[in-house]
Order: C-alpha cells, then structure tokens, then sequence
DNA sequence: GGCCATTAATTTCTCAGACAAATGCTATCT
DNA sequence: AGATAGCATTTGTCTGAGAAATTAATGGCC
C-alpha cells in the first residue's frame, strides 16, 4: 500500500473558494455544519483519531479546527467525554467568520429578525455618534464608498463592497472600539445577506437616497438628523427583505422604538 | 541529562488561578499581553520554533494557542513573514476571552468609557424588549439573583456573580440571540470592571433600588419605564466609578442622549 | 542598465506516532 | 448500599520530519 498523500485529488468539495489552510476550512465546513443545525447542541463528535481519520488529515491539523471553534464558543473538548457542541448562548454569534457561516445558507427567519433588531438599536446610535465625532477623512471615505455604490449598483459585488464600506466607515466615526469590532461581524453579515436578496428577488428599490441623507446629517454633524436617517434606512432595508410575514412579535419592537419619539 | 519535564516547576506563574490547559493558558498570556499593549499591533511574534522553545512548550501547544488567537482576531499567520499581531479593528473586541484580558489589568479611560457607551446604547433597549417578551420564568431567575444580591452586596464574590446574572437573564429574555451573545462578553467585563470598582475603592452607594425599579417595570411589561429606569441604572454606575475626570467628548454622547427624549 | 524568470531560503503548515494526564465507569470490598 | 481502587477511553502534550507557500536573491537576457 503505497503512502500517497493525494490531497489535492482525494477530496471533492474542500475550500470550495478561497486558498485556505486546511486546519481552517475543517473549521470552516464543521463551523457551518453546527450553525446550520447539522450538528445539534450537546452532539459529541466523533473521537479525533476517528473523525481525522474520516477526513483524511492528520490529528494536530484537525485538533487546531476544533480549538478554532472552541475559541469561537462553538465546540467544548474534555477528556474523556470528547468534544462536544455548546449550548446556543454560547457561540460567539458576532465572530465575523460565525457570523458569515450562519448567514451562508438560508437563514431562519428569528436569525434574519434578530439581526435586524440589532442594527434596528445600534446604528441610529452609532450614526449619532459618528455625526458627534467623524473626521474629515471619514467624510471623504465614506463620500468615496457612496459615490461607486451609485455607480455599481448592489445588484454588482462591486456596489456590495462599497455598501459595506459605507457602514464600516460609518461606525469606525464612532471612536468607540466596540462598536466598530461590531462593524467587521454585521458587515459581513450584511454582504451575505445582500447577496440572499438579490438571489430572491432584483431588488425593488433604490436604498441610495437614504444613504445619502445619513451621510448629509454626518456630514452636517446634526446627530439627530443622522440617527432618524439611519432608522430610516434600516425600516426600509427590512421592508425590502423577501420576506413574506415577518413574526408576530416583530411589530412590538418596532412599536417599543415608536414609543421613544414621544 | 535526563529529560525530565518538570513543567510543573519550571515555569513560575502559568494559569495563576484555574487549571486551564496549557494551549489555552499560553493563549491567555498571549492575549494578554497583546492587548495589554506589550506587543504592539504590527509586531512579529518570534518564530514558532524559538517561541515554544522560550516557553519551554511543545509546537503544537504553542501552535494551538496562535490558533486561538488568530480566530480571535488577534494576530494572523502567513508562510514566511511570520505570525504577526491584528491591527486594533480587526479584533474581536466582544468576545469573553478578549474582553476579560481587556479588564483584567487597569483600562484605559477610553476603553472604559466605549463600554459604558455601548451598553447605554444597548441595554435600555434591551430592557424594552425584556419587558415585552420575558417569559415567568425569566422573571423568577431575576428575583432570585436580586434577592441573592441584596444577601450579599457587590463587595462578595457571590453578589457580584448575582448581578451578573440578573443583566444576563435580563438579556436572555429579550429572545435576541444577538443580543444574548452580547451577554456572555459584556457580563464577564462588568464582573471584572465591578472587582476593579471594588478594588479602588468600597461602593459608595447600593445600586440595588434601582435593580428592583428595573425589575419591577419588566415584571409589569412597561417597556418604556423599563428603558428609562435601565438608562438611570447605568448612569448611576458610570458616575460611581473611581474616575476622575471622563474625556471631553464624553459629555457628548450624553447629550447625544438627552436630546431624545426632547 | 533594467526587467524577467529561476532558484534559494525561511517560515508556517501538515503529517506521523508515542506517551501523559484526566476522568467517567466498573468491579470489588466492606 | 456505599465507598474505593483500578480500568478504559478520550483529549492533551511531546518529538521529529518533510511539504507547501512566499519572500528574497540571483543570474540570465534584452
């Protein structure tokens, strides 16, 4: 039996996209195996003889997948009782890679709600806070990302891009380091999730008068104008999303942010 | 020259207090003293060679805790140029783990004033949506954790674990899952930030009053007094913090706030 | 002299196999 | 029946050797 190590030919579907290094794209394809309910809580995987055996690495490439995940919240090892899948409240849900994993297929209609609960209470803020504090050099940044955003259009990557650049910029204005680790998680987050509307559906409207009130607000540093721009922006992002029904309990929320403007 | 691996005594003051493994205890240190500041973002780690000989560690262990480190953000390892330290933006500055070695030496006053920025901004909201959505039971844990609280006060330990638990099943109950991965980094840090509170000096006042006006507004489902009486809460504890004098901008984004409710 | 391809060197990456440590389980003894 | 000691299983750690990737250097060619 002749010890060919033919990785390249063995295995079909690895690192379907990017070059990346196979303790990563083990985590990568495990990551989204348990996000997208493939792997339940309290699962134990297999054995890391077995499960390395399975995928045909060796056992340190493997370990290094699992401590990945286990740094993301995902996975727990101990010894003799294996390794096994964590509770829900567990997972590092703002990791950029979690996050992109769990936005990656068709994402449950709680998550998608979730998520723009989420941005439904940061951004505003987070627009206030930049029209408060953002340099010149934001303005110019975030001016650039608009300007090819037109021009491309977000039924285009290169219009996806600018979008994401646009928000970045926005909440890195903020000055608050917390807020702008948020930016590089939910702005993948929303990258995939542009990409899952455009796949359902050409979208209906143009958002860019919208972003460019809230950019006119930052720039005019009225943060209360930035921050009602904002909201706006986001309702009508939601009220784009292909959705057919959202959740009874979704109203409350909105009608909850309604109540403050009194 | 036997080979005798005294670990044990050779190295003076790895995992101080819980027997972590020893990947995650160099990953620790690691992280550590990277967002300590001594190693600056740009800096390149010692090889991986000379690195786990330095630590008298095998590669493997050492390579693990990179591993870690690197799906937190913190450093990025490429073939030939090295492992080398993540820019600021690119850490997860969410995640516990980060989060607790941020808050585990002295912050600085910026840092400590973007968390508390974050959480005024987050958890009225936060409060809101508990108020709507909490379940009896959520309720029951909360009552608890006030009672034990008052039992034992934010100088003991178990009181502050107390405290800790009531602002996670606060936002626990808010059925967010975004918001409930908030709970597990946020809490940790409050818990670290209340040691060092208590640390620099004995608490001047007892913010249990306002726990239970909090406590009250959401066991009433009155998502507005629940907002406003989280708000004060905050407040409260951003003004009995041992500082001196909070950055100028700071005021800012009070006003920010104040200018809502007008 | 300047540009391009080729080679070399360095660092992480991957593999293999062995032993150590931790811990749940079981059988045995009281 | 309960405690205790041994056993088995799983992750954890160590060692050493190549492989792959990527930057730097080198030399040939125009």
């Amino acid at each position: 039996m002749p010890i060919l190590k033919s990785n390249q030919a063995a295995d079909g579907e690895r690192h379907s996209r990017k070059q990346l290094r196979l303790h990563s794209s083990i985590a990568r394809d495990l990551g989204m195996r348990i996000v997208s309910g493939g792997y339940r809580p309290g699962h134990v995987l297999a054995g890391e003889i077995e499960a390395s055996g399975q995928l045909k690495v060796s056992r340190s490439a493997y370990r290094e997948a699992v401590r990945m995940l286990a740094a993301k919240g995902l996975v727990q090892s101990r010894t003799r009782t294996g390794t096994r899948v964590s509770a829900v409240e567990q997972w590092h849900l703002l990791d950029p890679d979690v996050l992109t994993w769990v936005f990656a297929g068709e994402p449950e209609l709680e998550v998608l709600q979730g998520l723009f609960e989420l941005r439904t209470i940061i951004e505003p803020e987070a627009a206030a806070l930049a029209a408060a504090r953002r340099s010149d050099k934001n303005l110019q940044i975030m001016r650039g990302a608009l300007e090819r955003m037109s021009q491309h259009t977000l039924n285009v990557e290169a219009g996806r891009i600018a979008d994401k650049e646009f928000h970045s910029e926005l909440l890195r204005a903020t000055r608050n380091p917390f807020i702008i680790s948020l930016t590089n998680g939910v702005a993948s987050a929303v990258h995939a999730l542009t990409e899952f509307k455009q796949r359902a559906q050409a979208l209906k409207r143009d958002p860019l008068p919208e972003h460019w009130h809230v950019f006119e607000a930052i720039a005019h540093q009225d943060a209360q104008a930035a921050r009602a721009a904002m909201a706006e922006l986001i309702q009508l992002a939601i009220h784009d999303m292909p959705v057919k029904r959202w959740p009874e309990n979704w109203t409350d929320s909105r009608l909850v942010r309604d109540s403050e403007s009194i």
